[in-house]
DNA sequence: TTTACGATCCCCT
DNA sequence: GGGGATCGTAAAC
């Protein structure tokens, strides 16, 4: 059995070494409908000054998660369809977060594709009806999907029993450092970060 | 009060 | 490789 990052460990690193830190970590959600579980392997630092940041102009409704203490899940809407989620790192009350982007998946793969099967958008005729397992985890929008993170979950802890992410479960690999996917300000800055050559990353580059 | 747009995903060409 | 879906948020009027 693995252990669990505790808030020590959220706050005692920067929201920039918290994004490589978390590589190779496993994030769990114990759900009432069962276990799911992936290895983190690729994340972005959303950094206080940074254009790109919800958290950019102001604490606002929808990004007041990003202003509670490290460690704390920020989760939401985008483009109307899907959930992102984060986690918040330090300083805290500068509004900076960590976007998990890919898992590997590890526990729980046949309810990570009957929740992508469920999706309501899977229900429309000729949608996607099976998923391989590289089609679970690999994208923001899939992963909550997939382990069953919820709108709910805005603002909860990973110190809560049920979700939570452990200490690293693989520690040799080589992390790529490159550009963040899908914005238009700040498209420049160093700040995405994926283990190389691993398959269930969303894209190279 | 109105409007433009986004840290995406999936299907179609 | 490109575009449409879909809606809450926040900036602009």
């Amino acid at each position: 059995m693995q252990g669990r990052h505790s808030a020590t460990f959220y706050r005692q690193h920067s929201t920039l070494a918290l994004s490589q830190l978390l590589l190779g970590c496993e994030l769990v959600h114990e759900s009432g409908e069962g276990i799911t579980a992936g290895i983190i392997v690729e994340t972005e630092a959303y950094l206080w000054g940074d254009p790109a940041c919800h958290a950019y102009r102001k604490k606002t409704a929808r990004n007041a998660a990003m202003f509670g203490p490290p460690g704390t899940l920020y989760v939401y809407l985008i483009y109307g369809l899907y959930y992102c989620v984060n986690v918040v790192g330090g300083p805290e009350d500068q509004g900076e977060a960590v976007l998990i982007r890919a898992l590997q998946p590890t526990r729980g793969q046949d309810l990570m594709a009957l929740r992508r099967t469920l999706h309501p958008k899977s229900l429309l005729p000729g949608a996607q009806k099976f998923f391989g397992e590289r089609d679970l985890c690999s994208g923001p929008g899939k992963l909550v999907q997939a382990m069953g993170i919820r709108p709910e979950h805005n603002g909860l802890s990973l110190e809560e029993p049920a979700i939570y992410i452990t200490t690293p479960v693989i520690s040799t690999f080589d992390t790529v450092t490159t550009t963040r996917i899908g914005i238009t300000q700040g498209a420049e800055l160093p700040y995405r970060f994926y283990i190389r050559d691993n398959k269930f990353v969303s894209k190279k580059g």
